[in-house]
DNA sequence: CTGTTAGCGCCTTCAC
DNA sequence: GTGAAGGCGCTAACAG
């Protein structure tokens, strides 16, 4: 049993010659004699010799770590935006660090703090919906940290991030609901303070306006994303005197909670009331009552995104990342669940 | 804007001591004066000094990093073991390095190698269900790297696992569907390579003999967990002459899948067939149809037991790796979800 | 109490 | 073509 990891030097020594030269002859450059080259090559065979990274990462100030935090793997789209994320790293010897934020504002300073202390070589950020704080953001840029945001996105200046546009998907939601005779569509929308939130609410009243439909302010309620509160929204809409014949839901999770609900309270979903939601995932094919439609954000494809923008950023001067910032909004589409 | 991080030499001259003086009082040595102390620490946040982690792991030859290898994350089963370990490791400052083998054995192999080279100090990995050949996990004992297995355990020998003990939730399973009135009761089990297909099949002979019921062969079929070799497998017991009255499927997206198929052969779920599954993923709480009942296996505590026998495997002498292995079973547990 | 010295493993000028 | 020496930032054994 091997009891240490032979290094340069064990193999200079027993091949007599300097450990630069060993340095040389494994990466393969070009002054070194054909023989020598070949004998070290062989002997670090033989031995097992395995470069220590952590000493070139060491030296070379990069630690080929991509930092990834994101409120909550357990939310199927940020899994795969974490799978874009990784195939793009993949390809170029990149590794995740991963953290889940749980949606604290705390545990998501505490997470960029140790990565920053691992030295990661930039980071992803998906932002937790409770952080109102952002010093730990700026803390990334004042260290040059290259940082690229993606999904829930701070309200900062000068920030790299890739998002996607809502506001086309929000309108084939609308026409379609049109289309389809509704005229109360309400919208149960996230938590006001986050950012995806407004955007949903603009893009919505933009919709309605489009299609002559003036908005009404109740048929606009809000969710903090709980079951309870998914729940306590439907309900705000069902006690309402005149009921949406419509609701677009902030998400798919918030939409099958809110079907549940609404199923358990004797509406026909589809029927009474039409559900669109965000998202697309794929849990709502197994349902017997999937919203009407759902609006594709691409997960993946915008994970893979982000990690492209991020390695773009690395490979270009270290003060280039304060410029030229990235903001990047992939498209969303509608995708009809329900064809009948 | 600041050019060069500071270091403790930066600190060490502007104060006109050593630097080890400034490595000490930095780290609150008790053999420095109070004063030089105060001075330091006090410059040290002035210039705003960060210790450079990468290169104390490279002295400590500790990285701090504990890498995660996994099928696929989109799996919510998966994903609630990554924040098991995390939570735990959180506590003790490792950060997690994650890498999805995506099923594939060569991915697996890769992200092995990856992990090896930045020298995380333990591994956690379930096999991805492709593997057979495991000379990756052999290179890991070799190198001595504390490994511990989870979920899904190769059959090596001398390994650390921690994996649930399918058969106690199996029997409450055949219990429970024979207490019904059940009497053919088939079993969707998963590749046959796998030791965990192997398991549910021995538990599950186990079970029915202690119910004095015969089990058949055909009445045994396996998917490749596709939703095409799911259907397969449905398609086959709906094809047998006499159809089961219910139905142990491996998990539960097996459990939807199939569920999805019957509902569209006209067979009633739960009444013409009764379903059971392993797993009791939320998911299913908001089908029309779950299964009757889903036997819980407790990812997060299952993440959590392995990322602490990993941890009480690191703070151990390396030696000690090789000796006393762990193989934990969790119990699982059967959750009724269709109360009526 | 504090300074000196010697590395950790590797790469990289600068000489020969 | 090869060797010697220095250094990345920090810690720790050994002196004083």
């Amino acid at each position: 049993m091997e009891s240490k990891k032979t290094t340069i030097i064990d193999i200079a020594k027993q091949l007599n010659v300097s450990k630069s030269t060993v340095s040389r002859a494994l990466s393969d450059h070009h002054s070194i004699g054909l023989r020598t080259k070949m004998r070290v090559q062989q002997l670090a065979k033989e031995l097992n010799y395995e470069p220590d990274q952590t000493a070139i990462f060491f030296k070379q100030r990069k630690t080929y770590l991509i930092g990834v935090i994101l409120p909550t793997l357990s939310n199927t789209f940020f899994a795969s935006i974490v799978s874009g994320i990784e195939d793009v790293g993949y390809n170029k010897n990149y590794t995740l660090l991963l953290g889940q934020s749980r949606d604290e504002e705390d545990r998501e300073k505490k997470i960029v703090e140790t990565m920053k202390d691992h030295r990661v070589d930039g980071i992803l950020i998906s932002m937790a919906k409770s952080t109102y704080n952002y010093e730990h953001f700026e803390m990334l840029k004042k260290n040059n940290i290259p940082t690229v945001f993606f999904d829930r996105i701070p309200q900062m200046q000068d920030i790299h991030f890739i998002a996607s546009k809502l506001e086309s998907g929000m309108l084939e939601a609308v026409n379609l609901l049109v289309k389809r005779g509704n005229k109360l569509i309400a919208l149960i929308n996230g938590p006001e303070k986050m950012p995806a939130c407004k955007e949903r609410y603009e893009a919505y009243i933009k919709a309605l306006k489009q299609n002559k439909i003036k908005a009404e302010e109740k048929y606009v309620v809000h969710t903090d994303i709980t079951v309870e509160g998914n729940n306590a929204a439907m309900k705000e809409l069902l006690d309402l005197p005149k009921r949406p014949t419509a609701v677009i839901a902030f998400n798919d999770y918030v939409a099958m909670d809110v079907i549940h609900y609404a199923k358990r309270h004797k509406v026909k979903i589809n029927k009474d009331i039409t559900f669109i939601s965000f998202a697309n995932e794929a849990i709502c094919n197994y349902m017997d009552h999937p919203p009407l439609a759902s609006i594709e954000q691409f997960p993946y494809q915008q994970g893979a995104k982000a990690a492209e923008t991020l390695l773009e950023l690395l490979e270009q001067g270290s003060d280039e990342n304060q410029k030229n910032f990235r903001n990047i909004l992939l498209p969303s589409q509608l995708v009809v669940k329900v064809t009948k």
